[in-house]
DNA sequence: TGCGATTTGTCCGTATGTATT
DNA sequence: TAATACATACGGACAAATCGC
């Protein structure tokens, strides 16, 4: 069972730093997915209370991380087909709804900050060094959508995908050994994303969501069999 | 400054009732929008420690219904323009994904439960007793889609956007003095989910939520100017 | 500006309830 | 059945930050 080496900075409340610790760690796979915690061992590992650490616990859970049980023991999230399944297609309505909120939002600059998301995106997986910070900067670009909407409440439903998208991602670069997305899937995505028309863009949102999908599951069911 | 009367029984942890009684005690507009709470007073008024207490406050201020600023204080959600239609904008998007789940999951029963809870709610209304009530059993008619789309994850999202929902409808039915939604409202909606063609229901899903946000609007401007 | 009061945040000790062995 | 481990809950205490005067 790996213990956890508690980040010494950081600022804010204990509980804010507790959420942003074990967000991490269970999202870069230092948990086991179904894994038990118990947390006599988180506090004295991440050297905090229970009180924080409690309330810490019930926001993770809110968003999906953690499965907290009464009296019976708190869990890692599992990893099943169906959640993965549920996770793409929701997602996929969510960037739907983006779009069509956004759309009429986006200015030159607003464009040219979408391409320069891509261009980083693409230059760090050419260097190929860090797979995790890849596959933030690829949630990156698709936050830009999100961020454009305009709408607080689609991006609070966002935020709270996006750490289970990530740690999905992570699950699957690590079946692979590779080191972050595949190069070249998000120069249509871009392009489309700039264009003038919508549906356009939003079939290649589907199609693109279910490659993501396809991929993933091809990876988790040969070599993680949950 | 109400006070909170707590109901004795209920089973299941404190946390547990206490997010419970809370939620019910801000839809039912004991608390005003935007009025600040501290933990004393909630922790004596309910009785409980602040422990526990603490803990049904995050699970509370993720899904929106309280505001918890580090430090500064607790807040029962505001009441605006912009909140009401990002919850209206949104939860038309999740329905319609909702329909275009469940759409070949409608068997004949699903339908006559449909049905069933149209019924029962325009006996409520007519009745005319209980307006909570009536929104509850509005709340359940558009329950089903979410409940035969067999997607966790899309009700989970639904039940976190459900009280706040409930909420303005509260809102709405003190502004207009009225028990209940509207009667006829939902008998074409009823009738198209029950029916052959999925574009005209998504069709009269955007005209029937379109409207019950201006309706709201209407009513929360004229007589709750936030 | 500073000072005191209030409130949130945090820690600890302890007791109780629940599940599992 | 008993015993152990753990989650849950309570209460007191103090620190930290905010607000009002």
């Amino acid at each position: 069972m790996p213990q956890i080496a508690l980040q010494p900075l950081d600022d804010g409340t204990v509980r804010h730093r507790v959420v942003q610790l074990l967000t991490r760690h269970i999202v870069d796979g230092n948990f086991a997915p179904g894994q038990r915690l118990t947390e006599q061992q988180l506090a004295s590992s991440l050297n905090v209370s229970r009180g924080p650490l409690r309330e810490a616990i019930r926001e993770l859970a809110e968003t999906g991380l953690l499965v907290s049980k009464p009296y019976k023991g708190l869990y890692v999230r599992s990893v099943t087909h169906k959640d993965l399944e549920e996770l793409y297609s929701l997602r996929t309505a969510l960037e739907i709804f983006a779009f069509e909120r956004c759309w009429s939002h986006r200015t030159e600059a607003a464009k040219d900050d979408l391409r320069s998301r891509s261009d980083v995106l693409k230059r760090t997986i050419d260097e190929g060094l860090d797979g995790q910070q890849a596959i933030e900067l690829e949630l990156r670009l698709h936050n830009w959508c999100y961020e454009l909407s305009d709408h607080r409440l689609l991006q609070k439903n966002w935020e709270g995908m996006r750490s289970n998208v990530n740690f999905y991602f992570s699950l699957h670069q690590r079946a692979h050994d590779r080191k972050g997305p595949l190069r070249q899937s998000h120069d249509l995505y871009v392009e489309l994303a700039c264009g003038d028309s919508l549906p356009k863009m939003l079939e290649h949102l589907k199609d693109h969501m279910r490659q993501g999908f396809e991929t993933t599951l091809d990876a988790l069911t040969n070599r993680l069999p949950a």
